[in-house]
DNA sequence: TTCATATATACGGTTGACCATATATATGAT
DNA sequence: ATCATATATATGGTCAACCGTATATATGAA
């Protein structure tokens, strides 16, 4: 898994893919809804950047039924996952990236328990 | 110092200043001319993207004489000179970083004796 | 003052990223 | 087959980043 540090860079240049990069890094698998409803996108403005962030690698996906499932590309350079671990520690505490994840744990009905990394 | 995510990563996407960060991490201290010459840059490009970087507060500048040195900002975040370093990490040896190291080291007429960090 | 060098900025034009809204697709239930 | 839900994509338009070239500024030397 190949990864160039100008397409890193660009995907997460924008909140809305730094900040699902950083909500996939504490609960290792989430759905399009959860993530809609944790970062308050509208659907399709959601399923656009994470399109973004499959193409360029850094996510996977997986159907399960009505529900897909994204997840850090596990296959991804050990320097990429540490940039992403460093970013999560320089924000931590902040908003918007801080809200996200109490958003996601009040949020109701969510499609399965919930799975921590 | 504060530094939002968002504009670290917009920094660090374009090539320009990825690479012109990465050859201050190794040179503690070099001139608009080093840059240009190591990358291979025209003049106003090299000026334009080190504007953008002192902006962002990533680099300070200093003049003496004719030269203007630029540096890393030595009050950076730790988080955000981590990740600088892991980047560099990523890609060591890989083109085009590895060959504006050496394009650098073979510069004639370097304005003053190299300062390693 | 005049010239040469190093660096910065201004100008005009192009391209790509992004947005909101609308629509399409896929699955499962009735 | 029909409907509801979850997700993806298509459309048209806006704006910011970038480029190359030209010009301006700052310093030091003659």
């Amino acid at each position: 898994m190949n990864i160039l540090p100008a397409s890193l860079f660009a995907s997460i240049t924008h909140d809305t893919r730094l900040r699902s990069l950083l909500l996939l890094l504490e609960y290792d698998e989430l759905c399009v809804c959860e993530l809609t409803h944790a970062i308050g996108a509208s659907q399709p403005h959601m399923s656009r950047h994470l399109s973004q962030l499959r193409e360029a690698g850094l996510v996977t996906d997986r159907r399960e039924g009505l529900w897909i499932h994204y997840r850090i590309n596990p296959e991804l350079p050990q320097w990429v996952t540490n940039i992403l671990r460093e970013t999560a520690e320089g924000v931590n505490g902040t908003a918007p990236f801080a809200d996200d994840l109490t958003a996601l744990k009040t949020m109701p009905n969510r499609p399965e328990a919930p799975r921590c990394a």
